[in-house]
DNA sequence: GTCGCATGTCAGAAAATTCTGACACATGTC
DNA sequence: GACATGTGTCAGAATTTTCTGACATGCGAC
C-alpha cells in the first residue's frame, strides 16, 4: 500500500489534518509507537478534550487509528497508532483529484426558497 | 529537485495550503499552465480579493509562483503558475520535521509582566 | 476626460476552528 | 465509602480563517 488514488475529499481531509502544529506533534509522537490518550496528553502537555478532538481529526483523515482495549487490571484504555501511510502529492495529482471534490454548497439558501 | 527535507514550518504551510477546496481548485487549474489573476477569478467564479488571498497563501507555501509582466499593449498582468513540486509525506518524515516547528507561543502575555 | 480592464489593499462581517472547564461513566485500591 | 486512574462528551468562549464590498492605482482606446 501507499500510493493510492486520492479523492478530492481525502486530499482535503489530509491537508486539514496536517494544518495544525499540535496534530503534527501528535503524529510525530505516534510515529514511534502506539500510546494511550491520557499518557499522550501528559507527554504533549495538552488537555485531554483537546487531544481527543485532534485525534478525531487525524483519524478521520486516515492518518491514525485507535483501538479500545482492556488492560490487565481491567481498565479500559484507548490506544492510538500512526497508520503507515505514504502520501505523494504533485500539481497533477491535485488536478486529477478535483472531480471528486464535494460541491461548493453555495451556503446561500437551499433549493426551494 | 522534488524530495527536499521539509522543515516543520514548511510542512505546516503546505498542509494549511491544501486545507481549502478553493485552493485545491486553484492549484488544479494552474497545473495545466499559467494564468493571470483576473482570468482565473472568472474561470473559478470567485471574487478577485478572495483569489488574491488564496494565491498568497499558496505562494507562501511555495506551491505556486507569480510574476508580474507587461503585456504587448502595455498593461500590467500578473501571471501565476504551479511550482512542479513533489511532496512525499510519511509519519517518519513528520517526526523528523518536528524539531524545526515554531514554538507554541503561549499567547498569554509576553516576557515581562 | 471617460470608459474598460488590469493591478493591489483595506476594514469589517461571517463562518469555521480551536480550546477550556465542567460534567458523565467505569474500574481497581485503600 | 472516598480516591485515583482511565474513558467520552458537552456548551460556550476565544481565536483564526474566510469572504465581501469598497477604495486606490496605472495604461490604452475612444
Amino acid at each position: 500500500m501507499g500510493t493510492e488514488e486520492l479523492t478530492g475529499a481525502a486530499l482535503l481531509a489530509v491537508g486539514s489534518a496536517l494544518a495544525n502544529p499540535h496534530r503534527l506533534r501528535i503524529l510525530g509522537a505516534l510515529a514511534d509507537g502506539r500510546q494511550y490518550v491520557s499518557h499522550l496528553a501528559r507527554e504533549l502537555g495538552m488537555s485531554r478534550p483537546l487531544l481527543h478532538m485532534h485525534l478525531q481529526k487525524l483519524q478521520s483523515a486516515g492518518l491514525v487509528k485507535g483501538s479500545l482495549e482492556l488492560s490487565e487490571d481491567g481498565k479500559a484504555v484507548k490506544y492510538f497508532e500512526a497508520v503507515p501511510f505514504k502520501l505523494e502529492i504533485t500539481p497533477q495529482i491535485v488536478k486529477s483529484a478535483l472531480p471528486t471534490l464535494p460541491p461548493s454548497t453555495d451556503k446561500r439558501e437551499g433549493t426551494s426558497p
